[in-house]
DNA sequence: ATAGTATAGGTAGACATGCGAGGTATGCTT
DNA sequence: AAGCATACCTCGCATGTCTACCTATACTAT
């Protein structure tokens, strides 16, 4: 109890995932910086969630995993969509707009 | 693997029933109902989500719950919106719309 | 030199929650 | 008498996020 701050994404976590990977080959850790900067600091995104969240997408087979050299000379492991995670990116989209139309239903009720 | 029915609800269950009884006194069964009459059949929320969820609710003191006839003639306990769950709903939705636009900031994102 | 910070990866355990499966009981219809 | 809809419930599983912790490297400041 006495949650000011924390703001945790729902189940929408892997599908934010994915649409960034969409951008272009990123690793984990600037993932989850890309998605603190665009979501101007709405999603923190941290680390116990972040990696378990890429394992799980790469297991799926929806993302692959290649380490390089990053920007600053150092090792990172870059993540980029398979052409199966894009159609699941998709699918996760279509379902989302779903339910966030299903839930505008229910909010916009009168009494 | 192969779900192509059973349309889940991430994490909103509680600001639904909250907003369904905020429309008056209602007993359980029947929010399920509205719930998925009002989304078009959307969610299908299932009873073993439905009543542990009451519960969580009456416990944190969002909900009270009275034992009243219902319209066919049985015994339904009716729950409605306290005080502080008025305050709750409100802040719920509050999140729930910042949350929305978050992902929506995300997923406009171009290449 | 060395201490601190940002970057980059990871795991383990706790916790919440939705769901499937099962259970009880009543009233209405066939 | 059987079957179905209504109305309530619990248990245990699976999933997912978080806190807390760990390792290591590069850069910056003292």
């Amino acid at each position: 109890m006495g949650e000011e701050r924390a703001e945790l994404l729902k189940g929408t976590l892997d599908m934010l995932i994915l649409k960034i990977t969409a951008l272009g080959p990123i690793h984990g850790y600037a993932i989850a910086q890309r998605i603190q900067q665009i979501s101007r600091d709405f999603f923190q995104l941290q680390q116990g969630s972040l990696y378990p969240a890429l394992h799980r997408l790469e297991d799926r087979g929806w993302l692959k995993a290649e380490w390089k050299t990053t920007e600053t000379g150092r090792e990172g492991k870059f993540y980029s969509l398979t052409r199966v995670g894009r159609k699941q990116l998709q699918a996760e989209v279509d379902n989302w707009e779903k339910l966030t139309g299903a839930v505008a239903l229910i909010l916009q009720t009168a009494e």
